[in-house]
RNA sequence: CGGGGCUUGGCGCAGUCUGGUAGCGCACCUGGUUUGGGACCAGGGGGUCGCAGGUUCGAAUCCUGCAGCCCCGACCA
């Protein structure tokens, strides 16, 4: 949807927060995103919280493809549950516990394991409702030590969390191997490069655990991997097939995160002049855990020859409010924000360099509603502000394109389009502009 | 939780050592001049100096306690 910024909120800051250190944090805070509330949590203003809804939404579109389906479970879970798994007492101080008026033991959920694995068990008995994919979309609260970068590590965020549901590890696999297709699109929509790293499989063992870094040069990890891993095409959303060749193709090369690098086992696999590496961030989990769960939590289902076995999980999670510093981190420069197309909060930023001239804003009307038309979202600054402070500001955003009108272009019907990533200008007239605007999206 | 730093108007800071009743830049309001990369002039509003005690004739400043925030570390989507 488009906006007049006249109309909108964006409080802008013209100078850095003594209180952000790192890049994204900054122009989130400047670029009048969020605000913090208490340490590690934040309040999301309307322009990071469009953000925060497109990230959602290419997330939620491609679980669909991929078969999932969408739920919600609360964000306060009764104790009772999760002393069932055993991690009540096991979480430690992490997790937020709360007691209600009826000295009731809950907790703000950290993750949702539990939850969902007793919806299941209460719902589902026959191996014939199996395969199933369940996730959601919901804030989470973990009381981290110690928060920082903004939104990157705060206490609460926002996650996806989605939870498999099979027969046996087979077909676990499978559900697997859905959810890491799924996650390399996902990842790919939001202008990212993302690598699965092989992580720690915990008590399960087996391969089926991967971290997705995005790569950012400011990331916090680090990530050693071969070259051609970067290289792979991007899957298409065809969940039919058998993926494991699709699979394959990326987790037969050497990648790892610091944590689990092998630098011996890394000079062995790839050749010297292919070994790469890179900081990254982890915006990504998937595992499987088998019957870790479901086998304490009784959540069985009835089996082709009639005897109850537990149901065989997996978890996978993104890290959806991350993801917004995260991209930051990824995609900026000097002057602020360059968002990707697929995340950007809007499309075009339209700069009016004189309110209040009949023909500039007569053109501008004009390419507000066409471009609005067109199915952009434009965001006006139809301000009464200096054209360096409109220029600034609209940097600093990092819309993917602008369009400036001022007196002397409306004059000739001229419009000035900026690439905000390259920084291309080109003068066009009303009916180009539109076009131009209105077909194929910048591709970084 | 260990170590370090910080807390003064919406934001960024000075003033604290050497107590004397709060200042600068930006932002904001009014008027004027400006107007294609964060303008200029004039006037103006806004702060119980993080909180609570204490010392003192007098505390932003000294003392004690507490809280919040930031950074490094262990921990983590």
């Amino acid at each position: 949807m488009s906006m007049r910024l006249s109309d909108y909120f964006l409080p802008t800051l013209k100078e850095n927060p003594a209180e952000a250190q790192i890049v994204s944090h900054r122009l989130m805070l400047r670029a009048g995103m969020v605000r913090q509330s208490a340490a590690g949590i934040y309040s999301w203003l309307p322009l990071g919280l469009r953000v925060l809804e497109k990230i959602g939404a290419i997330v939620r579109q491609e679980q669909n493809r991929a078969g999932a389906i969408e739920v919600l479970m609360p964000t306060l879970q009764p104790a009772e549950l999760w002393r069932e798994s055993g991690r009540y007492d096991d979480y430690g101080k992490e997790m937020l516990r709360i007691t209600d008026r009826h000295d009731r033991d809950l907790l703000y959920g950290p993750t949702n394991e539990e939850l969902i694995t007793q919806i299941f068990r209460d719902n589902v008995r026959s191996y014939k409702e199996l395969p199933r994919n369940l996730y959601h979309v919901q804030w989470k609260f973990r009381d981290e030590i110690r928060p920082r970068f903004g939104v990157m590590r705060g206490r609460e965020f926002l996650m996806k969390d989605a939870y498999s549901f099979d027969i046996d590890e087979a077909s676990a696999r499978q559900a697997y191997q859905k959810m890491f297709v799924a996650y390399l699109r996902t990842f790919k929509r939001m202008g990212l490069q993302a690598i699965p790293v092989a992580a720690d499989t915990g008590p399960i063992g087996g391969d089926l655990s991967h971290e997705f870094i995005i790569l950012a040069e400011t990331g916090e990890s680090e990530v050693f991997c071969h070259e051609d891993v970067l290289n792979q095409p991007v899957p298409e959303a065809d969940y039919s097939r058998d993926l494991t060749p699709v699979i394959d193709a990326y987790t037969q090369y050497y990648a790892r995160s610091d944590e689990f690098h092998d630098g011996a086992i890394f000079e062995e696999q790839v050749p010297e002049a292919k070994r790469v590496t890179a900081r990254g961030i982890e915006v990504g989990h998937i595992f499987y855990f088998g019957e870790k769960y479901s086998a304490p939590m009784k959540a069985l289902v009835t089996g082709p020859d009639g005897k109850d076995v537990p149901v065989h999980m997996g978890s996978y999670g993104i890290g959806v409010s991350r993801l917004v510093g995260g991209i930051i981190e990824a995609c900026h420069d000097d002057d602020g924000i360059v968002w990707p197309w697929g995340v950007a909060p809007f499309h075009v930023g339209l700069i009016n360099l004189k309110p209040g001239d009949a023909a500039t804003d007569a053109l501008c009307d004009k390419l507000y509603n066409g471009l609005s038309q067109n199915g952009l979202d434009v965001l006006y600054d139809d301000r009464d502000e200096r054209a360096g402070a409109k220029f600034s500001n609209m940097d600093l955003i990092g819309l993917p394109w602008q369009a400036v009108v001022g007196p002397r272009g409306a004059a000739a019907g001229e419009v000035e389009i900026k690439n905000r990533a390259t920084g291309e200008k080109i003068t066009l007239s009303l009916e180009d502009s539109l076009q131009k605007l209105s077909q194929a999206p910048i591709q970084k």
